[in-house]
DNA sequence: ATTTTTATGTTCGTTTTTGATTTATATCAG
DNA sequence: CTGATATAAATCAAAAACGAACATAAAAAT
C-alpha cells in the first residue's frame, strides 16, 4: 500500500523543477552565496567542508541557486553568478518555452529581412524573436526591453538602441514619457510588438497603461506592424486598449486561434500567420538568415 | 518490486540533454582565456605547463573556447579571440579581481545617503557599487549601463531610468549623442563614474571617444563627482582625456595609490578614500543603509 | 497522537573529466 | 615531392563528480 503509493507518487506526479517565485533560501544557502562571491568560486568539497554538511547537500543547495540564477555551476564547483544572468536566467525558464512558442518565433525571424530597422517591444513572445535573430545581419533594432537589447547584444551585426525611460523593475521594461518621446523620433520598417489580450471583439489590450501607450507609439512609427501573440492571447480580456486589430498587418501565433478570430482576422484583412512543426528547425544553423 | 521500481523508472524518466547555448566555463579555462588574451598568443605547451595539466587537457579545453569564439587557435598555440565574440572575455574581466573590488564598492554605498539621485556611468567597477546599492532605499538611478540597471531593478526601493541611445555590444553600454542628450536633461546629487586610465599628470583618461563624451556629460550635471577607479587605474595610459582630476571630488580605490597620485589628489582638493580590510562588512545586512 | 512534510545523510549507478597511448594530420627541410 | 618531426585527434581506463532513490529524523500540519 505504502509501497505502491510511492511509485505511483514518483511516477504519476511532475516533479516542479522551479518555483514561480523565488524561493525561501535558508541561512546557510544564503551564507553559501556569500562565500562563494566573495572567494569567486570554489568547489564542491570546499563548501561542504566549509558549512560541515555532507557534499549532496551542497548539490542540492548549488543546484537550486544556480537555477534560481544567483551562482553559475561548473563541474567540480560553482562560481559567482554572472550578472547579466542574474535576473534573467530564471525567468527566462520560468516561462513555459514551449516549441511552439519557439516556431513562432522563427516564423516571425523568417518574416523579417536582413537589413531591416525594427521595433521591439514588451513580453516573452517578443524575447524569443529577438533570440532568434542572432544571425541575422545588420538590423538595426530599436527596443524599450532591456531583455531584447541584451539578446541581441552578442550579435556583432545588429545595431541595438535602447530607448530611454523609467525601467519597470518586475520585467525591465522602459516604459513612461521618455519613451514615448524617443520612439516618435523614428521611423520604421516593422513594429514588433506583444500583447496582454486580444477580446472577442478584436480589440488589442494590455493591463498597464504605461505600456499601452508605448505600443502605440510603436504601432504610430512602424510602417507594418507585426503582432506576435501564442493562442493563450486569444478571448484573454485585459483593461486598457492598445489598438484596434486593422492596426496590424500581420498576426503571428502557435497554433489556430479558432474560427472565430479567424474570420475577424480576415474581416479587417489582417494576415494571421500560424508556426507549424514542419518549420521547426531543430539546428538553428548559420544560415538561418531571412529571405524578404 | 524493487525491480518493477526500477523498469518504471528508465521508462519514465526523459533524459535533459541541456547543451544548447552556454556551456559551464570552470575556473582553469576562465584563467586560460585571461592568460591568453594578457600575453595575445600562447603556445600550448606554455599553457599545459602554465596550469600544470597535461597537453590534452590543454588541448580540450582550447577547442573548447575556440568553438565558443572565445579564442582563436593556430597551429600549436592560440590567440585572443576575434573581437566579435568578446562577450566572455568581459565575464572573465569581472572575477578577476573581486575582494579588493567588493570593499571598494561597500565603501562608496557607505557614501551615498538613501534617497539620493545619481549617474552610474560604464565600468565594472561602478557594477560592482551597483551590487551593493540594493539595500539602499528610495535611490533614482540615471544610468546608461543596462547591466547596472539590471542589477539594480531588483530593488524595489530604487527608480532605475535609463539612458536612450546605440548599445555597444561588448560591455552592454550605452552611449552616442541620444545618450548625452538625454543626460543633459538632468541634474543630480552624485555622478558616479568609472575610467580605463588616470595619468601621472592627473588627467583622466579613457579609449572610446564616445565613452568619454557621456563621463563628460555626467561630470557637469552632478552636484558632486565620485570616481571608482581601483589601483591598477593609476598610471594607466589612455587615449582621450575625459577631464582634469580636478572635476572630482571624491577618488574610491581599494588600494593606496602611492606617494605620486596622493599629492597630486591633494593638490587638486580631492579626496581619496581607500577601501581597506577593517571597512569589509562580512555579512550585508538589510541594515546596511548609509549615513550622509 | 498521527500523519505529512522537509531537510539531510547514505548508497549506488551513471556521467564527466583527465591523462596515457595510439593514430592521424600538418609543417617544413631537403 | 617525400619523409622527418611536431602537432592534433581518437580511444580507453581510472578517478572524480554527479544525481537518483531511499532512509531517517526533526518540524509542521492534521
Amino acid at each position: 500500500m505504502l509501497f505502491s503509493f510511492r511509485i505511483f507518487h514518483s511516477i504519476c506526479v511532475f516533479k516542479r523543477s522551479r518555483q514561480l517565485h523565488p524561493m525561501p533560501l535558508n541561512p546557510r544557502q544564503m551564507a553559501l552565496i556569500q562565500t562563494v562571491q566573495e572567494r569567486g568560486h570554489m568547489s564542491i568539497e570546499a563548501l561542504a567542508q566549509h558549512f560541515g554538511v555532507t557534499l549532496q547537500t551542497v548539490r542540492r543547495d548549488v543546484q537550486k541557486l544556480a537555477d534560481s540564477g544567483d551562482l553559475t555551476r561548473f563541474h567540480g564547483g560553482v562560481r559567482a553568478g554572472d550578472s547579466t544572468t542574474r535576473n534573467t536566467a530564471y525567468r527566462v525558464r520560468r516561462e513555459a518555452h514551449s516549441q511552439a512558442k519557439r516556431r513562432m518565433a522563427q516564423q516571425v525571424a523568417r518574416s523579417i529581412a536582413n537589413g531591416c530597422s525594427l521595433f521591439m517591444s514588451i513580453g516573452t513572445s517578443v524575447e524569443a524573436v529577438a533570440r532568434e535573430l542572432l544571425h541575422h545581419q545588420d538590423l538595426r533594432v530599436i527596443t524599450n526591453n532591456l531583455h531584447v537589447a541584451q539578446i541581441l547584444s552578442v550579435n556583432p551585426r545588429c545595431e541595438v538602441i535602447v530607448a530611454a525611460g523609467v525601467v519597470r523593475l518586475e520585467d525591465q521594461a522602459v516604459i513612461g514619457e521618455h519613451a514615448l518621446q524617443f520612439i516618435r523620433q523614428f521611423r520604421v520598417d516593422i513594429g514588433l510588438i506583444g500583447i496582454s489580450g486580444i477580446e472577442a471583439d478584436g480589440s488589442l489590450r494590455d493591463f498597464d497603461l504605461r505600456e499601452v501607450m508605448v505600443s502605440r507609439a510603436i504601432i504610430e512609427q512602424s510602417r507594418q506592424v507585426y503582432l506576435v501573440a501564442d493562442a493563450s492571447k486569444f478571448g484573454r480580456r485585459a483593461m486598457a486598449e492598445v489598438a484596434p486589430l486593422n492596426c496590424v498587418h500581420t498576426v503571428f501565433t502557435d497554433a489556430a486561434p479558432g474560427p472565430h478570430f479567424e474570420q475577424l482576422m480576415q474581416a479587417h484583412g489582417v494576415q494571421c500567420r500560424v508556426a507549424d512543426a514542419e518549420e521547426f528547425t531543430q539546428t538553428p544553423s548559420p544560415s538561418n538568415t531571412a529571405q524578404p
